[in-house]
DNA sequence: CTTGGAATGTCAACAAGGCTGACGTATTCT
DNA sequence: AGAATACGTCAGCCTTGTTGACATTCCAAG
């Protein structure tokens, strides 16, 4: 079972990029995380966000009100439904979600690149399955790109 | 870039069902970590565990201070060098390692499973790629596997 | 039109698990 | 003899998760 430990030390590699930078903006991967699926599915609501990101709404609201107030994200009141409040990002929030995108990216894009194109279509192939059912439906649901994501493969 | 969202989603699913159990014992994944290093390296010293995981030796210390409280490691110290403690799983933790790798490797083996050959050694490969240069030596270096797993493929 | 429930925000308190800094003690190496 | 190594520990701080309680606003159904 050589992959649990594969899995263990890729997942360190993947983050560690972004958590230098996010380190220099006084964040964490929470914030990361909000930002990169607010970036996604711009105008998401926060239950929304919630649901996908699987932490309770005063975990979530403490990160998102550190965004609101460093003018990163904007909260707008719904039109339609009132109670809700549609997230984006502000012109900051994109530059730091692509600063952040950028830094992560590359590491995925060489090791996609050392490994060929074959190994990735098995990497997502396998880690496609071993998601939960619910989140897996977060996952092909944010795949009906919008055309928000800039082109990196 | 769904690769990102993929192994964001993934991650979760890999350690939920393990996070269950160690919930169950009042552990965390803190814990679950040093346990299966110490499984899959047994006598490896402390310096050494805590290259591998890339912690502070206060917060591992921590974590091994409860597990050896609770009687699931041993630490010996060394004959050779003395200044050094060699950490084992008691029979205990050798059980409590069991109940969390099978967790864990069920998932990951029903991924596989569905996946097909193929694709899981294009995952390997695209996690291997994907590691921190110096992680990659651990990682290799567990890989000269001394029989001590459960044949879990 | 009233009422229940949904969507959100917020206060408070707590825990796990990271971190830094500072010390202390064996033990080994030079 | 003195420096360096391996380890343990105390104290304090931060992020990010949790639960519980409560208020507001608004939608929808009876």
């Amino acid at each position: 079972m050589k992959g649990i430990e594969a899995m263990f030390f890729a997942y360190r590699g993947f983050t560690q990029d972004p958590d230098r930078i996010l380190a220099q903006h006084g964040y964490g991967r929470a914030h990361h995380r909000a930002i990169h699926f607010i970036h996604r599915w711009p105008g998401t609501t926060v239950s929304n966000l919630l649901s996908i990101l699987g932490v309770t709404k005063q975990s979530l609201n403490r990160v998102l009100r550190a965004l609101i107030e460093d003018g990163m994200v904007e909260s707008a009141k719904g039109t339609v439904d009132k109670r809700e409040r549609h997230l984006t990002l502000t012109e900051a929030g994109s530059a730091l979600e692509a600063e952040l995108s950028e830094a992560q990216s590359a590491r995925v894009q060489a090791a996609y690149a050392s490994a060929g194109p074959e190994a990735v279509a098995g990497f997502e192939l396998v880690l496609e399955a071993m998601m939960d059912r619910d989140l897996f439906g977060h996952y092909t649901r944010l795949g009906d790109d919008r055309g928000t994501d800039r082109g990196e493969t």
